[in-house]
RNA sequence: GCGCCUGUAGCUCAGUCGGAUAGAGCAUGUGCCUUCUAAGCACAGGGCCCGGGGUUCGAAUCCCUGCAGGCGCGCCA
């Protein structure tokens, strides 16, 4: 199993902390009793160690004694032989610990073991994961909220399988009811207008109005000419709606691929109408009783599940809302399929779902808290300073293709797995042009060019890294040395709260924070021109960040350029 | 009206589930290329953490309450 450094240093103060403390009770220092919970965490601060307990403020209470006099009690007992090598009192109780030379020593090796696998950890090992992402109709071109879900999807899916998760990456399909039939007959409109017989099926009063319809439209004509014209409307509708459907669809993989967005599973919601799994499931909620008549329709009483109105999940004219269908989906994931846990990734004005699809798995006997969501905001573009509305039927939507027109895949994965979920965004694109050169991604990459150029010009020297364990890493001492290392090997540690939290941008703080260290460490520390076993472990030290830089940037799918 | 989210430097945002003097990037100002990439580094200025109560050794963080903004509340999806 893969080190994780962090959690190691932090494991071994807890260790030595209680191991001062009973050595205290016994020489009478201290009182026995205290309780075992406190914190051992990085100090906010630099220059106050390496890691911070806040044990003595803890204690105080129970054991009746000041925090100064139990820090100092304990800091004086402590065994200073192993991963702590020095200990100080500070501030109001605090114990300042710093980290022996060793530990810095370990964990490098533990990162040239790992290698690529560096990072990984085994506490998903198990569970069985979905992740569903994007699901854009395929009505029309994807928005930027599309890009944004769909990068984020993407990358918390790898996040999860580093920390030993085994994941699938979904795709929903739409590609039933209302909104296709009325790309159907958007499509027959402008297939007779194109015709040059506009007047025969107008504009549906909510039909898409975007180019892309007339462009589908045009195509088919191409394709097939006008032999639907004297058909059967139901059959062209059909025909000329399956069309679109398979353009739009093909379409929207062509764009996902250029994001670097994978799935693994395209999901077609008419399946579920096919394999009967939506009337299964409705059978299964009446025979829990969640279900009753009125007006002709058919209810759920989600009211009885913590949701405020109950809601039809079959119309009085027969037909099914997609509520139900998506119950009967989430009923799949589930019983069918058998995920552990499932992640929906939506934006944020579906987040009425989140609470009505928990009812529906209550109602199934399903455990709601399997089913988690992420809530994402909008992306608000601007243009010249003003708000440009991103719909499907205003036709004047900017589609995440365009954007990368203008914007490169690498600065956009970055930029959308830069905010917290929950928060909106603006996109400014007069900015972005202009940001593109301070934009973070170019920081970090310049980091991982500048690596690569010291190995190269030292290889062409002759000198090449050696192996970690032959080299004396403990010549790495100067601060900056330290601080980088400390913070490469907090790496593992940072995938797990990410995957935790299912917050993909703690990655992209990470790395902008390691190339900010290395720089630093670059500015004032040389490499080449040194004495030999100094340069020699300098140049480990170089080499194992690119190893962690391009481990990070990895899961986030961002390219490690060698030279910039 | 009800529900969810947000309010921190001029701008964009962090703040490790309650800790020490509230941080980073951009922008502004000043320094640093005669040895590895200046797309870099260092220093400086800049704050009523939206307002008001409460909880405790200690609050940007937790609770209550106002205010402001975003989104959602269909036999649409």
């Amino acid at each position: 199993m893969p080190k994780n450094p962090r959690q190691l240093a932090a494991d071994a103060a807890r260790a030595a902390i209680l191991a001062a403390y009973e050595q205290a009770v016994v020489t009478g220092a201290l009182p026995a009793g205290a309780p075992g919970q406190f914190d051992v965490s990085e100090p906010r601060e630099k220059g106050r160690g390496d890691l911070a307990s806040n044990f003595a403020m803890v204690w105080a209470k129970p054991l009746g004694l000041p925090p100064h006099k139990i820090a100092e009690a304990v800091a004086g007992e402590l065994d200073l032989s192993g991963t702590v090598a020095a200990a100080e009192v500070a501030g109001p109780g605090f114990v300042n610990l710093r980290l022996s030379a060793d530990w810095y020593a370990d964990t490098l090796l533990a990162i040239e073991q790992a290698g690529d696998d560096y990072g990984k950890s085994e506490g998903g090992r198990g569970r069985k994961v979905q992740v569903e992402y994007v699901s854009a109709n395929p009505t029309g071109p994807m928005h930027l909220g599309n890009a944004r879900g769909g990068v984020l999807g993407d990358t918390l899916s790898t996040i999860l399988e580093w920390t030993g998760c085994d994941v699938t990456r979904e795709f929903y399909l739409n590609d039933a009811g209302n909104q296709v039939d009325l790309l159907g007959r958007t499509m027959q409109a402008r297939y007779f207008e194109l015709l040059g017989d506009p007047d025969r099926y107008p504009m549906p009063e909510d039909g898409y109005h975007g180019e892309d319809v007339i462009e589908n439209a045009r195509r088919y004509l191409e394709l097939y000419g006008d032999k639907l014209a004297e058909a059967d409307e139901g059959a062209r509708v059909a025909e000329l709606r399956d069309f679109a459907l398979e353009q739009n669809i093909a379409r929207m993989k062509a764009d996902l691929a250029r994001y670097r967005i994978r799935h693994d599973v395209f999901f077609p919601e008419s399946s579920l109408y096919e394999t009967g799994a939506v009337e299964q499931t409705l059978d299964r909620l009446d025979k829990n009783g969640a279900l009753y008549e009125q007006d002709g329709a058919l209810w759920f009483a989600a009211s009885r599940y913590g949701v405020e109105k109950d809601d039809v999940l079959r119309k009085s004219n027969g037909f099914y809302t997609y509520y139900a269908a998506d119950i009967a989906y989430h009923h799949n994931k589930f019983v069918t399929r058998g995920f552990d846990e499932v992640i929906d990734i939506f934006g944020a004005d579906h987040h009425g779902h989140s609470i009505r699809f928990k009812a529906g798995m209550a109602a199934l006997g399903i455990d709601p808290e399997r089913l988690r969501f992420v809530l994402i905001q909008f992306v608000r573009l601007l243009r010249d300073g003003e708000v440009v509305r991103m719909s499907k039927r205003t036709g004047k939507a900017v589609s995440l293709a365009d954007l990368l027109d203008e914007i490169p895949v690498d600065a956009a994965r970055f930029f959308f797995c830069s905010r917290q979920n929950d928060t909106a965004m603006d996109f400014d694109l007069d900015l972005a042009v202009k940001q593109e050169n301070d934009n973070p991604v170019y920081y970090v990459q310049y980091a991982h060019a500048r690596i690569c150029s010291i190995l190269r010009n030292l290889a062409a020297e002759g000198v090449t890294p050696r192996p970690a364990d032959s080299l004396d890493l403990r010549l790495l001492v100067a601060e900056e040395e330290r601080d980088l290392i400390r913070h490469l090997g907090d790496f593992p540690q940072q995938l797990i709260l990410a995957a935790r939290d299912l917050d993909p941008s703690r990655l992209t703080k990470y790395v902008s924070e390691a190339a900010s260290l290395f720089h630093r460490f670059y500015t004032a520390c040389h490499v080449r021109g040194e004495q030999e076993a100094l340069m020699q472990a300098r140049l480990k030290l170089c080499q194992l960040t690119g190893q962690v830089l391009r481990n990070t940037l990895g899961i986030l799918k961002v390219t490690c350029p060698e030279r910039m």
